[in-house]
DNA sequence: ATTTATTTTTAGACATAACTAAAAAAATAT
DNA sequence: ATATTTTTTTAGTTATGTCTAAAAATAAAT
C-alpha cells in the first residue's frame, strides 16, 4: 500500500507530464503547494519503490506501475465526483475538495459498486474522462472553444480552469456540459464569440472562450 | 480539526464509557489494538485540547465537547454503512472497514447531503442508531434474543458481535434486521430457542441466541 | 501492613513527511 | 569561457503518532 502522500505526488507526475517528457522537481512542488526539497525527498521515495523513474536533476516520470497507480487514483476521483453531483446533488464546482479526500479510500470492491451504481459512467462532472480498472483512459478530442474557427461546431465537456467565478457564470448562463454549440461568429476587436446553444445566440467573450473545452467532431459540416 | 488518529480515540472512549464512569487505558489501549504507553500520550493530548477529562492513573471520560465530537463521527460511520449496504449493496458484514475510512472525510455538507439522499435513516444497517446532527441519539429498548422469555415478541435490529459466520450463517437462514419474531417455545436441556419468524418456526442455537440483538415491545401481548 | 502484581506513565527511539538553510549541479547570460 | 542565476539536492530540524523499556502509582494478596 501506498500513503496518501504517496498517491499525491504519482496523481502530480501524472497531470504534469505531457507525452513522456520528465517533469521537473519544481513543478511538481508548486503543483502540490510544496517545497522543491520536500519533493526531492519523496521522489527518491518513490524510485525506490519502482513507481517512477528518477535521476538526479534530471526530472522525472511514471513508470509503467506508477502511471497505474496514478489512473487508478484519478478513477476514484472521477468517479466520486459523479456521484457528488449526479447523486447527491452538488454544484460542479464544489466537489474538487471533497473527492479529494474520497479519493483515497482503500477499497476496490467499493469502486467497482460504485462504479456499477452510476452506470458506469464515461465521463466525470466537468468532462474528464473516467479511467477503466485497467487504466485505460479514452483519448478525447478536446479543444478549447478559443481554437474554434467560424461555424465550426462542439459538446461542451468540461472546464480548463473551474475558478468558482466562471463555474458561477455558466451556471447563470445555463451553459452546461452534454451542451452543443455552433460558433457563429468571431469578433476581431474583442476575441469574442457568438455561439448558437440550445438555439440561442449567446456572446461569450474571449476570456470565457479560453477556458472551455469541447469535443470537436471533424467530420462532415 | 482533529487528527484521524484523536477521532479514533474519542469513539473508542464513547464506545467503552458505560454510564459516564470514566475508561481505562489499557481498555482503550486493547480496543484500539495499541500499547498502553501510546494512549497515555494521546489522552494527555486529548485532555489539553478539552476533549476529554482526564486524571493521572484515574482513567478518562468525554467533556461534552468530546462526544459530541464522537457522536459525529459515529454518525458519519453509520451513514456511510447504510449507504455501503442500501445503495451499493454490499452485505453486512462487509461494510465496517470501509466505514471506518468514510467515517474520517471532513465535510459537513457531504454528510448532510448523504443523509438526505438516504432518506434520514434513524438505524443502520446493523440496527444502531445514527446520532442525530445535533448529537442526539435514540435510547433502543434492546435486547439480545437469549434474554426473552416464551410468547415474547421482538424486531431484529443488529447482533452484538458481528463475526462473518455467523453472518453468513443468518444470510442462509434468510434472518434479517427488521423481521418480527416471537419465541415459541425454549428448550431446557440445550437453551435453544424455537422462534416464529417470518411465518416459518425455525430452532436457533444457544449461541446464536446470544448474539441477536432484538427490539422489544413490552406494550400488550 | 507489607509484599507482590498489575496498571499506567515517563523517557527515549523510530518512521513519516513536512520544513529551512546551505551546498551542488545545471542552465543562462555576459 | 567564465560568471551569474536558477534549479535541485543534501543536511539537519520539527511535529505527529507509534513503539520499547524502565519507573512510578495503584490494586490485590498474604
Amino acid at each position: 500500500m501506498n500513503s496518501q502522500s504517496e498517491e499525491d505526488y504519482l496523481k502530480a507526475v501524472y497531470h504534469l507530464q505531457k507525452e513522456n517528457k520528465s517533469v521537473s522537481t519544481n513543478a511538481i512542488a508548486s503543483y502540490l503547494e510544496m517545497k522543491p526539497s520536500s519533493v526531492s525527498d519523496m521522489l527518491k521515495k518513490l524510485a525506490d519503490k519502482k513507481l517512477i523513474y528518477y535521476k538526479k536533476y534530471k526530472g522525472s516520470s511514471l513508470t509503467k506501475k506508477g502511471k497505474l497507480i496514478a489512473l487508478s487514483i484519478i478513477r476514484k476521483h472521477r468517479l466520486w465526483e459523479t456521484f457528488l453531483v449526479d447523486k447527491l446533488g452538488f454544484g460542479w464546482g464544489h466537489v474538487h475538495n471533497i473527492a479529494e479526500q474520497l479519493e483515497h479510500i482503500d477499497s476496490e470492491e467499493l469502486i467497482d459498486k460504485l462504479d456499477a451504481f452510476l452506470q458506469f459512467p464515461k465521463y466525470d462532472p466537468h468532462g474528464d474522462p473516467i479511467p477503466g480498472k485497467d487504466g485505460m483512459v479514452e483519448a478525447l478530442n478536446q479543444k478549447l472553444l478559443i481554437e474554434l474557427q467560424k461555424s465550426d461546431k462542439g459538446i461542451i465537456t468540461g472546464v480548463k480552469k473551474g475558478t468558482p467565478s466562471l463555474l458561477n457564470y455558466l451556471d447563470k448562463e445555463k451553459i452546461k456540459l452534454g451542451d452543443s454549440i455552433k460558433v457563429l461568429e468571431i469578433r476581431e476587436f474583442d476575441g469574442s464569440f457568438l455561439i448558437l446553444i440550445n438555439g440561442k445566440k449567446i456572446m461569450l467573450s474571449e476570456k470565457i472562450c479560453q477556458n472551455l473545452l469541447l469535443e470537436t467532431y471533424d467530420g462532415i459540416n
